[in-house]
DNA sequence: AATTATAACATTAACGTTAAAGCTATAAAA
DNA sequence: TTTTATAGCTTTAACGTTAATGTTATAATT
């Protein structure tokens, strides 16, 4: 039913190639048939089948990127980045959730590559390695996205979540504070590890122990957080609180984090200071405004889509650096201010 | 490289089609003949070409969805949807954004068209209804979301913006709210309009008048929020405001509500009740937590992609409705409250 | 014993495209 | 004039798959 090539070659009565190669300027065909060839393939409604092309050139023109959760804004602001980049040059993409699962995210990919994608983003879901082998196998580019497998070289991308721990360390240090909360996501996760290495390390360049800062481990998503963070407010019964700031793994965990100091009737930044982690959307609006960790995933995206191209045309001996770090940005906002008391450097008991 | 039937065939001293039709468990193949193609299949590392397949059966096994703004939950959370039901049956999806501009949205068809997609989901721009027959032409079945042409009869699937209007406002009226303010996104949105007609028609059945709903189009997305609703709040100083309650088009908006409300020292609900749309994940973290409107995006995915098998699969006969509604849910928060004191139904001037 | 049916394969053609190799008439060079 | 080059086409084969049609040996039926 589609019009083809054939259709137009035989509306014109030449041969099938040569509307082939007029429709993409190539030599060898006569400025007046090209102009009829076009004419022509405008009137009948021709379009192009990649398909079919693929079949002869081995470029699907599409590239697949899996993550873990497009509805966390950071990884649908990456998306975007990326798609900024391959529309651009005619690429298409295709999406998939992996919900944080080892066996969906090893389906997808399975179903990308027999789609022929000429490379593969992915926000791991980090549970299992053999998807790595998966990727290897088949062929074709692929970027990780945000989190890395330890130890393993891949191509990857991530903004910096060592600094940008750190830069959230620097700034609360500055403020005057000396014992801290880190509300993490689940450890195994490298990005979660990793800002809290940031942040330990500038505190140690300042001479203070690890022990001032203590981990309170929520799941990212859903609503566990204020009640976690509820009860650990509340084991503090009366007594002076050992922390006078905390810092969040995600703005989504700084919302709860807010619920549950205004639940104990605590107040930020008065009574605590807050950081939290992306600078999404909301994050300007929140009362107070929150003082957060821009990652920047657009450009993230962005960054990693130019490394795929380069890989994708990569000629073998032209080196593709093997990865890019962004660096993050403190925005400074409300939720932050000096404590009200500076306490003794060990204060408390856990 | 990859490992193509005839690989197996080869190895197996069997014709390229019995390879065919012993991966796919077709009739006329021996049960040993069978068995022993999967097996060389995995060792050689087989990966089927749908390209290939494509070209014979015509089946892409590829749908697109194109949306205004992937990093609005409403969206993603609907992608999910959508997704939900595909990967039961393996179709995989290609995603594009249109930020709302009608030239990339055709774009983006163009492109999912030119790769053979199998049908396509469409939360239009609005801006342009050229789009509709470019999609009418390419013979593919597609379904509007959310959003949908006036006059033109597509298949669309919605979330009934209507009731959710008539939802909030017999919420707010049960409270004892008389005089409103509906803070809206830009009103050529049909889902902007349908929860303003739903919210004046609940009002007209109590016997209240259009002129007790003021409207305040703002842009969804971008933080002029917060200054237009302040704008709008200090335009009556020292007066009595003539509103009681704020309908929101978004959770989004209501948090621009909230910071406009705390910036002039008003206090949600006790001075302003205040009703969300979406019930985003943020909302019920809120302070206070955020009265809102379930749109039941994962829900609508599900529902759209359902109807996308029906139309793929219909054999011409069976009639698919061209349409579905969900139903709304009002979640109950505490934004809401009554008025501190009811005003006369007609007070301050505009 | 001759016919018919069936199981289990193989062969061929096609899907829409592109690359490579041919062909032909005209123009340029020897 | 003959040779060579070139512009502008056509023809052929291939990409990996599947549907339709052929083929053959064996089993069942008459």
């Amino acid at each position: 039913m589609p019009v083809t090539l054939k259709d137009i070659a035989d509306e014109l009565n030449v041969s099938v190639n040569t509307v082939s190669r007029a429709l993409r300027d190539m030599p060898d065909i006569g400025p007046s048939t090209t102009h009829l060839v076009k004419e022509t393939a405008n009137r009948l409604g021709y379009r192009k089948n990649l398909a079919a092309r693929y079949l002869k050139v081995n470029k699907s023109m599409m590239l697949g990127i899996v993550v873990t959760d497009i509805c966390n804004p950071v990884f649908s602001s990456m998306y975007k980045g990326i798609e900024s980049i391959c529309e651009q040059i005619k690429y298409t993409l295709m999406l998939g959730n992996s919900n944080e699962n080892s066996e969906e995210e090893c389906a997808i990919i399975n179903n990308m590559l027999e789609h022929g994608a000429d490379g593969i983003f992915l926000v791991p879901s980090m549970k299992d390695t053999r998807i790595l082998s998966t990727l290897k196998n088949a062929n074709v580019p692929y970027i990780m996205l945000q989190r890395k497998f330890p130890g393993q070289s891949t191509h990857y991308i991530q903004s910096s979540d060592f600094q940008g721990g750190y830069f959230a360390a620097e700034h609360l240090f500055g403020l005057g504070h000396r014992s801290f909360l880190y509300v993490s996501a689940p450890l195994y996760i490298s990005s979660a590890r990793e800002r809290y290495e940031g942040f330990v390390s500038y505190l140690k360049e300042r001479h203070l122990g690890e022990d001032c800062v203590r981990i309170l481990e929520c799941d990212n998503m859903g609503s566990g957080i204020n009640q976690n963070v509820k009860k650990y407010l509340e084991s503090f019964q009366g007594k002076p609180l050992p922390i006078t700031a905390i810092f969040c793994f995600s703005d989504y965990m700084a919302h709860g984090v807010y619920s549950a100091i205004n639940d104990c009737g605590l107040r930020v930044p008065e009574d605590i200071s807050v950081v939290g982690y992306d600078n999404n959307e909301y994050s300007s609006m929140m009362l107070p405004p929150l003082t957060t960790i821009d990652i920047r995933p657009f450009e993230v995206g962005e960054r990693a889509a130019r490394m795929m191209f380069h890989l994708i045309n990569a000629s073998g001996e032209e080196p593709v650096s093997p990865d890019a770090v962004i660096a993050p940005l403190l925005v400074l906002r409300h939720s932050t201010a000096a404590p009200r008391s500076i306490l003794p450097d060990k204060a408390g008991s856990p």
